[in-house]
DNA sequence: CGGCATCCTATCGGATACTG
DNA sequence: CAGTATCCGATAGGATGCCG
């Protein structure tokens, strides 16, 4: 055991104990499609489709199963208009939002940063092959 | 293709598009076991067998791939004394305190908003099973 | 259009045994 | 102690087909 069980330690982070509850939900959160999910319902929200347009590359079968999954956790409302052809509508809750947009800094970072952690990839692949 | 490709959007969210190589980043950084390792690296370096007791639940051979994946990525540092029995020390560079800090940050607003999700599951399940 | 059910395979990832 | 190698079962996840 960590530091987590130490009450009232500012550092604690017990997320890092096996069998916490909050690590299935930051694996919930920090999953795959989830991730970008999330990223992408910051801005605006989303139909299905639209969705599946915007995280390129995701299937219909892992959207789907990553939008009940978020919607469960409290993350997103689902909202299905009654018209033909069907209209579903995706949305962050106050609580999505704030993992969202988290989330989506890391994004963002990710990006600014890749350039730097191809290099360091090059660096550590020639190090070796040489 | 959505948003991101708009040069000088400040919304672009590029990660999104496959084949983006800053997919590939996101999803080093967001794995189920480097998050718990930045995480875990955010408060000081660890030894191997630290970290997979701090990181409780892990198993060496996926503590060992995440931790060379993490450095090759230019993360973390892998210190390896000459000493016997042998002592490897990992810690994080520069480009690896910043990731590590957000995620950091994420999975301690994940375990304060636990309880809530636990709350969303158990309506989200009720309305269902009613 | 937005699902759900089924099938099927690649990859994930744990257990075990062995090495310097 | 910190790995590496191998085996092997679990599951993630794509493809397809059907439905309201």
């Amino acid at each position: 055991m960590g530091v987590s069980e130490q009450l009232g330690d500012a550092n604690a982070v017990s997320v890092r104990a096996p069998m916490c509850p909050s690590r299935g939900v930051l694996e919930h959160v920090t999953s795959q499609w989830g991730v970008l999910v999330l990223a992408a319902l910051v801005e605006r929200p989303y139909r299905f489709g639209e969705l599946r347009r915007e995280v390129g590359g995701v299937s219909e079968k892992m959207l789907t199963q990553t939008l009940r999954t978020l919607e469960r956790d409290g993350f997103l409302l689902r909202h299905a208009h009654p018209v033909i052809p069907p209209r579903v509508d995706y949305s962050l809750t106050d609580l999505g939002r704030e993992a969202a947009e988290q989330v989506w800094a890391l994004a963002r970072w990710t990006e600014r940063r890749t350039p730097d952690v191809q290099a360091a990839r090059l660096a550590y692949d020639e190090a070796r092959t040489s």
